[in-house]
DNA sequence: GTCTATATATTGATAGAC
DNA sequence: GTCTATCAATATATAGAC
């Protein structure tokens, strides 16, 4: 067995393992970012091992070892993403309030959610590439961070429904069904889109779901003391 | 630009474009699916590009030359792999019948689905692999059969609700919320898994998963006149 | 900072011995 | 049918000229 070529950018770290990055120049910025943009394209759609900085480096307009010079690796980039992409990611749950009402929460929850899926799909998409592959650069800040989010949240449902204001159900698989209902039209956007053909197919997509989901959690969610028909 | 070398398989099919293939012996399918099996573990996890033959022939217990000598191209077990799933894809949605009740027929469907997410969970991460890619290899289908069936389920849902035995509302956005929220449990795992922990995401989180959605498309679809609460 | 050229590893696929 | 050896293409990454 060959011994793995050591990488230059190892190399580099293990000799100054507390070097300080030097803040980045205007255009050094704006380089990353447009790498970084094309990435995302690219990633999101074809995942980590199935893309290649070729892609990446056409779609940025750039040559292969120009992007290198300012991203030393592949999962350099990658792992540039993930980072930016969690935070985002937990940002609308953690503005539910627990001060708040239950309907207008969720209700607004469901918007905040669906409207990322329409205006970043790219990054719902990076996302649930990552957990296809069982996410193995993110699963310790989905049991860490994530797991306290959602314990966190799922004790003021419950709070919502001891008080009568809210159905009592599962709060854990309440929110999951939040997110795999709002994230669907990002993440599935192709088959909804062949689903809906051309004419209902259009931006109007999202009007109607959001309308649809406000119904079916409304309702859904809705406390009552007797079920409202048998099965 | 060097000409694309061509592949020994594409000259025998040139040559004998109509040639039959004959039935395989019991050896050959015993093979061929022990290597499909070992193909649908690889590619549900990392998608068609980010698979590669070799990880396919060590997860099936041979050699990648003997593996190619089953299937003579990737894409070959790729495209195997797809058409089967196709089918079992839209049989539970088949089965949803025109002549039953509403929240049976309902009722059972996500059963059905949930079952399949529990069961084949692979199965349901390649198709999701394939939509997130954009699905080249299966967009026709999705055009046509797919968008065929799901219209005609459409109108079986708006016939319940002209009958009042169903909330008025988008039947197909009703239908993708089904998809979403089970396919969730093979499709996001992990993230399921975390966020429950060792103690909550054992089995009986389907379970679990089976009484929460019942509740919530129960009543979240239950025909009623006015508005339960105002948000 | 950007380019051409190139080193090195991996991958899809084939040849040919057994 | 299975294996070893190997080819050709592609991919990550580096060297060095400008």
């Amino acid at each position: 067995m060959p011994p793995k070529r050591q990488h230059k950018a190892d190399a580099k770290a293990a000799a100054h393992p507390h070097a300080k990055p030097r803040p980045l120049t205007r255009i050094q910025r704006e380089k990353q970012d447009l790498i970084l943009e094309a990435a995302l394209d690219v990633f999101s759609m074809h995942g980590f091992r199935g893309s290649t900085i070729d892609q990446i480096a056409e779609v940025a307009g750039m040559s292969k070892p120009n992007l290198l010079y300012y991203f030393p690796r592949k999962e350099e980039i990658h792992r540039r993403l993930m980072s930016a992409l969690l935070d985002t990611w937990l940002a609308p749950l953690k503005e539910m309030d627990a001060t708040g009402d239950p309907f207008p929460e969720i209700r607004s929850y469901i918007r905040r959610k669906l409207e990322m899926a329409r205006d970043f799909p790219r990054e719902s998409r990076l996302f649930a590439n990552e957990m296809l592959q069982g996410a193995p650069r993110i699963i310790e800040m989905l049991e860490v961070d994530l797991r306290n989010l959602v314990d966190e949240k799922a004790q003021i449902l419950l709070g919502w429904m001891d008080q009568g204001k809210l159905a009592h159900t599962d709060p854990y698989h309440l929110i999951f069904s939040i997110w795999a209902t709002t994230q669907h039209y990002a993440d599935f956007d192709v088959q909804v889109r062949a689903v809906l053909g051309k004419d209902r197919g259009g931006e109007g997509r999202f009007e109607d779901a959001a309308r649809y989901l406000e119904q079916l959690f409304l309702f859904g969610l809705t406390p009552r003391s007797t079920a409202p028909r048998k099965s």
